[in-house]
DNA sequence: AATTAATAAATCGTGTACAACTCAATTGTC
DNA sequence: GACAATTGAGTTGTACACGATTTATTAATT
């Protein structure tokens, strides 16, 4: 047991720098997307979906790291939107397939160019997107490593 | 006006890397803070009191980033499990006064003790910490210099 | 002093997140 | 082929996050 008063200043740090630049690009990007009525998690959807398509909700999940608590109500919103199409499987009626419209189709070259254009006006040149990418992933990894169980272990007092 | 319709994957990548971390890191602080029934912002809320407090509630909204909106139904759970009280002014009647407790006062070297065991658990020696937060920090500043109004001036075709 | 502007919190509405649960459909096992 | 276990989506409840509005109080201006 820890019998350092003082709480480890830069892993809180580190949590606190990914809380609030998570905040900021989510704000970043809801503003240029603000033309399409899309918000950031609608937003990386339909990336997934334009890449990808048709789609389970599921599959949809394991993409984008979010479960059908969180995903039903967001494709529900961009369904009445226009944007997808939700249809019962033939195959398997437990799951759903989700599938973008024509007209998310045709509106999907002006969302890029305008999400480009945006990010046109930073300057992010001086960093090296690789090798930060790859530490924010060991990070996310080393996240991912510990499970609730080691969590358990170590209880309080 | 971009002509390329493929979306910056790097920027793209980058914003989803920090969306998701920030999720993961949430997610190991609320694991750790399970014994104190502590979420991720009220645990925040908490380290900016237990350095500098009384606050009021704008005071701590600039500290955290975050408006009343957010505040006040947080400092309100808060309140209700014992963690703070809230104080309006008397020099100043607008103002709430957010304070510790004396059971938080107690609680905060256990709170401490538990999330350093925890962070003990990941294995972040790979990483040059102040070199790590200064590239977030940078790309944070970046964010921040953009404002609606150059969005505004990168209108859709 | 009376009116206006500015400020601080609270409130309201919308949209994630996620745990826990329900329910229907499918799979595996006997 | 019956039945338990599993799976996929949806539902419910709690907790952020934030824009927009409201209300009360203080400061500024005439």
């Amino acid at each position: 047991m820890s019998e350092n008063t003082t709480p480890r200043l830069l892993d809180n740090q580190l949590c606190f720098a990914f809380y609030s630049a998570s905040k900021k690009f989510n704000h970043f990007y809801q503003d240029a997307l603000k033309p399409f009525h899309l918000t950031y998690p609608q937003y990386i959807t339909m990336l997934a979906l334009w890449e990808t398509s048709p789609m389970t909700v599921r599959e949809l999940g394991d993409h984008l790291n979010l479960d059908s608590g969180t995903l039903t109500p967001l494709l529900k919103r961009l369904e009445k939107q226009g944007w997808i199409t939700r249809t019962r499987s033939d195959q398997d009626e437990r799951q759903v397939n989700v599938d973008v419209t024509p007209f998310a189709a045709a509106q999907r070259d002006e969302v890029y160019a305008r999400v480009n254009d945006c990010v046109d006006l930073l300057s992010l040149d001086g960093i090296d997107y690789n090798q930060f990418l790859d530490q924010i992933r060991e990070v996310m990894t080393e996240l991912d490593g510990i499970s609730n169980d080691h969590l358990i272990g170590a209880k309080m007092s």
